[in-house]
RNA sequence: GGGGGCGUGGCGGAAUCGGUAUACGCGCUCGACUCAAAAUCGAGUGGCCUCAGGCCGUGUGGGUUCGAGUCCCACCGCCCCUACCA
């Protein structure tokens, strides 16, 4: 008795490759490269599920085929490493977050070695430890010689009860999201990294990408171009002026107030005694405001006040008032707008909340009631003195020109980008390479002094006085630099540092000398291939480009981008289940009873569903919805379950075989069962489960080469375009043509080749058995010999009228005339044909006839 | 509000240079093998009807065409991103 048994054939192919180096790659200059990559996972506590192997798979069957077909292919792996959940586990249990990261860490590893995916494994790197972020900190230290990194007192989330500041995403609602506890904007002394400084280029090169439309979309949106240009308003009898940034200066005419954000220094300046009072309460509240706070405002009505100030507009010396509003952002722009109600949605809902006048100045080519909506779009300039009559595209050219004439305006490109705050008052990240002297000045380390390593501390947790957690390490702080006492910059990066440049790492992972080696880029250059979750479309994408940019910019990388194509594969999605009292039962532990459908409250909405789910062994009924795998809907599956039950190789089919990869789509572990058959079926064709013994040759049929050929060119094209379900159906049609015959040696021999990237123990294990020494990685890929794909007959369609009445056979070789004769024979078509004159017959070659009569 | 994506059997999905809708698989039904079960193999499986045939059917309603899941117009529903950027 042999039977296929993954048990055996997997552990033992793994430790072949490992053994034989299989997948250890380095330069070679006689091969093309190929580098494919996957996004690194964040090693969390609870391991793999089955969602993260199928970015994986899918890199890995790309990696094998390319092998195949003669490429140096790098695919390499590692983690990413440092990061908020492990410092969490380390407060929680009292040890420091390097151990439980390892921990971690190792049993990813297992996971993902067990499903025999070809990473080049020597080259592991881990963002966290010190031979990694040694040249993380490096890299800091050119952005910082560069003048891209600096200092700057900026608003932050403050947490009071948790004493340290917070992510953006960890602020929900103007509350800690873990926590629940409030978060206020505080300002305070932060790292920023000068991105905006590369907006132009990083919005410009986005042009030569093969990059999900979407994505490129989101990038183009997050930078945020737009043109216009910045106007100085003189504050009436004063010597104070402010600039506003408008994209609309054609519309200066029709600006009927202007509006200064309430973090704007001339606020306080401005603001004329009788106002004082409400003003200064006004800014007090918005201060205190979180941004999301001021969002859900906006959605209900705007506030402002008036500043008692008065403003000249510079095109027709008009007074106009000065408010105080909190929908203009200090953040954007100049932190100040002039209001034109007629043509901007915003301020006309401002003006009818607070009376103000309306004066249009384009007039559509309808009419328009004013006071009843802005409206933005074309027109003909109207009360705008001598521009009146132009477009909109030529007031703005023209208005642009007068006001820098009059030196009192300019063309202005902004961005909504903002500088990145780079700093965080945490333990679990990279220190700075930076001290602080006692005169004040900021000095960084010299590349000598790399790396700067974490000191141990009694608590992961901010000091008494709201210092970061590094502050406790005061042997570590208080250092000194050439003689002179100094402090150690105690915030660390954050988490994107690591993974701004780990795919120039994977080049060259071991180098101690340098980040990566100038012949290593010279030859790797940059990702071919980068796969992973549309989760990081914008944040990590823009950062690593940002870092490849001013790498590229010293001469240290040869390409001016490091992700040449990137695909996002869509997110596995998992049935859960709960009862109406909202406890949650994990897809192993219910079953569906068809027929036997019952009402039950859902958990959800407290409406009334019905369903036909139970907990096994009970009469508990439970409803059924789709969401995300995770541990709150307790629908997670291990991967290594799915292994054990199955084997890798099906786990890895079934992953691509639910559909295409871009695809959101959810896991259902009894559709593995058609996979594993499909793979036994493989093994039965080959094996004699009986004796165990290879089974010899017996022929390939006509039918089983064609399919066996569609197979070959489905699988091909499917790797090529990222299409990796489809040629498993084609490969299953091949086996099921098969009919249980062995094909012919030079069949079976191709047909285990294409099948090897889906499923590569098995293909190897009967590769070996079919008397091969050598793993089948670096076999040629195989050719489709079109004369397998062509049949005797043809099978035409014949429709009367568009409907199909009859299909018919012909030889190949028939001509329009004898197939046209031939489907009019037809009994049933003849039939439809009845009393009937032929108006028109259409012959489409090879498939159809459409026969027109009345 | 803006941007992007998606609606096809009981389920995952296949087929979009317009040409047999539902490939492949899951599930289900029946049969073979077996004392029995598992495994395996074979057959069937969109709905309806007056069933050698026919009608309807790819979110809804129109349109173009000999022919529409595929193209055009209008709408409905779901998902994701983004959000006062002047």
């Amino acid at each position: 008795m042999s039977r296929y048994d993954p048990a055996t054939i997997e552990p033992r192919w793994q430790q072949h490759w490992a053994d034989a180096a299989t997948f250890h790659v380095d330069v070679d200059p006689d091969k093309p490269k190929y580098y494919v990559l996957c996004m690194f996972p964040y090693p969390s506590g609870s391991g793999l599920h089955v969602g993260h192997p199928e970015s994986y798979t899918a890199v890995d069957i790309v990696a094998r085929y390319k092998r195949m077909r003669g490429f140096n292919v790098l695919n390499p792996i590692g983690f990413d490493s440092f990061g908020l959940p492990a410092e969490r586990a380390a407060q929680r249990e009292n040890r420091h977050p390097a151990e439980i990261t390892r921990e971690r860490i190792a049993y990813f590893r297992e996971q993902m070695q067990r499903l025999g995916f070809s990473f080049n494994w020597e080259r592991e790197i881990s963002t966290c430890e010190p031979e990694y972020y040694r040249w993380t900190q490096w890299i800091f230290l050119k952005l910082y010689e560069q003048g891209l990194a600096y200092l700057a007192e900026v608003p932050v989330n403050w947490c009071p009860a948790q004493g340290t500041v917070l992510a953006n995403e960890e602020v929900v609602d103007g509350r800690y999201v873990e926590t629940g506890d409030p978060v206020e904007r505080r300002m305070m002394k932060q790292w920023m990294l000068r991105i905006t400084a590369y907006a132009e280029r990083l919005l410009e090169d986005l042009e030569g990408l093969d990059w999900p439309e979407g994505v490129l979309e989101m990038q183009r949106q997050w930078i945020g171009r737009s043109e216009g240009a910045e106007v100085r308003f003189d504050v009436a009898d004063s010597d104070e002026s402010f600039v506003v940034y408008t994209t609309r200066p054609d519309t200066l005419f029709g600006a009927t107030w202007c509006v200064l954000a309430p973090e704007h220094p001339l606020v306080t300046r401005i603001t004329t005694d009788d106002r004082r009072a409400e003003v200064e309460a006004y800014v007090a509240a918005a201060a205190n405001k979180s941004d999301m706070e001021r969002q859900l405002a906006a959605d209900k009505e705007k506030t402002g006040v008036f500043t008692g100030a008065w403003a000249i507009n510079p095109v027709n010396g008009e007074k106009i008032p000065v408010w105080v509003a909190d929908y203009v952002l200090s953040t954007y722009g100049t932190g100040a707008i002039m209001a034109v109600p007629a043509h901007d949605e915003r301020d006309h809902a401002f003006a009818r909340k607070f009376g103000l006048e309306i004066r249009p100045v384009y007039q559509p080519d309808h009419d328009h009631d004013f006071q009843e909506s802005a409206w933005p779009g074309e027109g003909r300039a109207i009360n705008s003195g001598q521009f009146d009559g132009l477009t909109v595209a030529e007031f703005k050219t023209a208005i642009i020109d007068w006001l820098e004439e009059q030196g009192v305006g300019r063309r202005k490109v902004n961005y909504k980008l903002r500088d990145w705050l780079f700093s965080r008052q945490r333990y679990w990240g990279e220190p700075f390479p930076i001290v602080h002297l006692e005169d004040g000045t900021v000095v960084p380390l010299s590349p000598d002094d790399l790396p700067v390593t974490l000191p141990h501390v009694d608590a992961y947790k901010p000091t008494e006085d709201g210092q970061p957690p590094l502050a406790r390490a005061t042997d570590w702080v208080h250092t000194t630099y050439q003689g002179k006492p100094a402090r150690r910059e105690t915030n660390t990066m954050p988490q994107w540092a690591g993974s701004c440049w780990y795919y120039l790492r994977y080049m060259d992972p071991h180098n101690d000398r340098l980040p990566f080696g100038p012949d290593k880029v010279a030859y790797w250059r940059n990702v071919d291939l980068y796969i992973g979750g549309v989760e990081h479309a914008v944040l990590h994408l823009l950062y690593a480009r940002f870092w490849h940019k001013v790498l590229y910019d010293i001469g240290m990388v040869p390409t001016k981008e490091p992700f040449q194509k990137l695909f996002n594969q869509g997110m596995i999605l998992a049935y859960a289940y709960r009862e109406s009292s909202g406890r949650y039962h994990h897809p192993d532990t219910v079953e569906r009873r068809p027929g036997q459908a019952v009402e039950m409250v859902s958990a959800w909405t407290q409406e009334t569903v019905t369903t036909d789910w139970f907990v096994k062994g009970t009469d508990i009924p439970v409803e059924e919805k789709l969401g995300k795998m995770g541990k709150s809907l307790n629908n997670s599956v291990d991967p290594l379950d799915i292994v054990k039950r199955y084997g890798a190789d099906t786990l890895r089919v079934y992953e691509m075989f639910m559909g295409p990869l871009e695809q959101i789509k959810p896991w259902q572990t009894s559709g593995c069962e058609g996979v594993h058959r499909f793979l036994s079926r493989v093994w039965r064709l080959f094996v004699d489960e009986e004796t165990g013994e290879t089974r010899p040759p017996e022929g390939t049929s006509k039918e089983a080469r064609k399919a066996l050929h569609l197979a070959i060119q489905e699988a091909t094209e499917g790797i090529e375009q990222l299409k990796l379900n489809t040629p498993i159906a084609k490969m299953m049609e091949f086996v099921n043509a098969c009919k249980g015959r062995t094909p012919a040696r030079e069949d079976a021999e191709a047909f285990l080749l294409i099948l090897s990237p889906w499923a590569p123990h098995i293909a190897e294990e009967l590769w070996h058995r079919l008397g091969h020494d050598r793993s089948l990685a670096y076999e040629p890929w195989p050719e489709v010999d079109d004369s397998a794909l062509v049949d005797d007959t043809m099978t035409i369609v014949v429709q009367v009228m568009g409907r199909k009445r009859a299909v018919i056979e012909v030889p190949a070789d028939a001509d329009k005339d004898e197939i046209l004769a031939r489907a009019r024979a037809d009994e049933n078509v003849a039939r439809h044909l009845e009393g009937k004159t032929i108006r028109k017959e259409i012959y489409v070659p090879g498939k159809l006839v459409n026969i027109v009569a009345n």
